[in-house]
DNA sequence: TTCTTTTGTAACAATGTTGTAACCTGTTTC
DNA sequence: GAAACAGGTTACAACATTGTTACAAAAGAA
């Protein structure tokens, strides 16, 4: 059997195979983790430029990650109308229930990265 | 400022930085949170086809995360001299206490992938 | 009037990543 | 002798993603 026909066999067994690995798909985007933990170490909304400068990427890479987020139901998006413009995003609900394992996840990588100097 | 001047200066501001983001750039490869994640599910050592099947990816993708994390220091590799060859791979101890921080973000993918039906 | 600011978007070239097909080892079975 | 198995590797074309540059809008400051 190919490795193409072995493929569709297995991703027809179950159907929330693929919610499950749309949302692993989203997570494993680049800057995501860190955009999510940036987010969550601070409780208070945050602004477009504030999460730029602490993921440390391009406006365009940031943006297109935000709208992920939110098409996926995991930040709101409040726009003020000051001059210039604020943006503002927070975590909703469902982001926030993730928080703790983040939280743990971040925890091992920071020692990780510790030891690893 | 340009963002190439402003990520140059945010990325000198602390070393540890690089360490951390090289562990978040490998967790975010693609099938590499799903391998982590059904090798934590079975604590038996597990070998590459069953690896392989469960995650639903190439060989090739497969055998260069399971390298990726080999080089990482998260999975151990033993092949047995069998006919035909039979090689384990098996998480090591730091890989085993990320287990909790998976587990629950696991849980939490879940949930959501369930109320999104 | 022109400059500055924030928050993006669009186009695009460069770069990175993926799966596929072909091949390899080594031993046992047909 | 040829096929089959597990567990890969290699080359390569197709595809996906990234950062850069240019641009926009709106209003206050110089």
């Amino acid at each position: 059997m190919s490795q193409a026909q072995s493929q569709r066999m297995a991703s027809m067994c179950d159907s929330a195979r693929s919610h499950v690995d749309d949302l692993l798909v989203l997570l494993s985007k680049s800057k995501m983790l860190s955009i999510l933990y940036v987010m969550n170490c601070d409780p208070d909304p945050m602004r477009f430029s504030e999460i730029k400068k602490r993921v440390d990427s391009s406006s365009t890479t940031v943006a297109r990650r935000l709208g992920e987020l939110e098409a996926h139901g995991l930040v709101t998006r409040t726009a003020y109308a000051t001059v210039p413009a604020t943006v503002e995003y927070a975590l909703t609900r469902d982001a926030i229930a993730l928080q703790p394992s983040l939280e743990s996840m971040f925890e091992w990588v920071l020692n990780r990265a510790d030891s690893s100097l």
